[in-house]
DNA sequence: CTGACATTGACAGCTAACTGTCATATCGAC
DNA sequence: GTCGATATGACAGTTAGCTGTCAATGTCAG
């Protein structure tokens, strides 16, 4: 029982391509949607992830809640304050550690790029509809937990857990 | 009726998500599976399109089976070039654009990949049932098709193909 | 209180995508 | 056959991810 089709039919290797497909095609689309505002579409996806946040989260905060690491995040945070559309509150918590907080042009960037992605939003649900959209926004995220337990097995197997103080103390996910 | 709920429920923003974050970790994963052979997620793909295209295409035809712009591909083969993973064959139909062909060595390391790649394909088809792969792989391939159709409209509106030659003569999808 | 460990920010460097531009090659209309 | 449109390769520059490393901060066991 080992079914293994060929390396181009096998179904997960068609949703792997497909998803390095629409995620290119979303990028551009983005980048074209948000362009007039000043920002690109990695810009946007922070705003967006600070406004989740309500302005609580440090920078390393807002990148696991995206699933990207800090420093990239904090290039573009840096960014993204240089253009006054965040700013830094003092974290009771760390010292170091500011929270990002949007400022009101930041508030309203993201309002405006919201409304830009609000009919092209619907214009994909109208092609699809909302529940298979549902359903397929839960298969991609059970495909990324599996493949984490899977590269995390494999890391294992590696040789990697057996050996204690391994570590090297950071960054190693 | 217009839905348009707001940005962060819509169910097309949730998939759009799911997409970024698994695009990242198939990336990642992709990478810690093939580095031992000399690879890298964007090498191998590259490989993989070439394998698929059985040698017959040159550079920008690969980049357009695969949706990336033809310099892309371009660095990436010519990094195959020099690990001597691929070569040039002459072109009947065009004195410039050479066939992009597998050596023995670039088969070998793609079928190396393949063959790392199989156990993490059948793991995810494992976790979530083949006939949904397929449907979500169909899901997300429409959403591209779709959302082409959309920018390549709004393109339209912002005053673009009124215009006869008013185009750049090239690169401009 | 102290020392090991984890977290965070900051900086440097790498890879992989993109756009823009140019010269060259091919194709098609006339 | 020639000329405009298209396709291709090559080169330069930008953006956005990544890793690696370090110092500073916070946390917790002892």
């Amino acid at each position: 029982m080992t079914p293994t089709y060929d390396p181009f039919t096998h179904p997960a290797s068609r949703v792997a391509l497909e998803v390095f497909r629409l995620n290119g095609a979303l990028i551009a689309a983005g980048d074209a949607l948000v362009a007039p505002l000043g920002l690109t579409s990695a810009r946007w996806q922070v705003l967006g992830a600070i406004a989740e946040a309500g302005g609580g989260l440090p920078t390393a905060g807002i990148a696991r809640n995206m699933g990207l690491t800090r420093q990239s995040v904090q290039r573009v945070v840096d960014d993204l304050s240089a253009m006054d559309f965040v700013r830094f509150a003092p974290n009771p918590h760390h010292k170091r550690a500011k929270l990002v907080q949007l400022t009101p042009e930041g508030a309203m960037a993201f309002a405006a790029a919201s409304a830009c992605w609000a009919p092209v939003a619907d214009a994909l649900a109208a092609a699809i509809s909302s529940p298979a959209l549902e359903a397929t926004a839960g298969v991609l995220r059970r495909l990324a937990e599996t493949l984490a337990q899977q590269t995390e097995a494999r890391h294992a197997l590696a040789g990697w857990t057996t050996d204690p103080r391994a570590h090297p103390t950071e960054d190693t996910p």
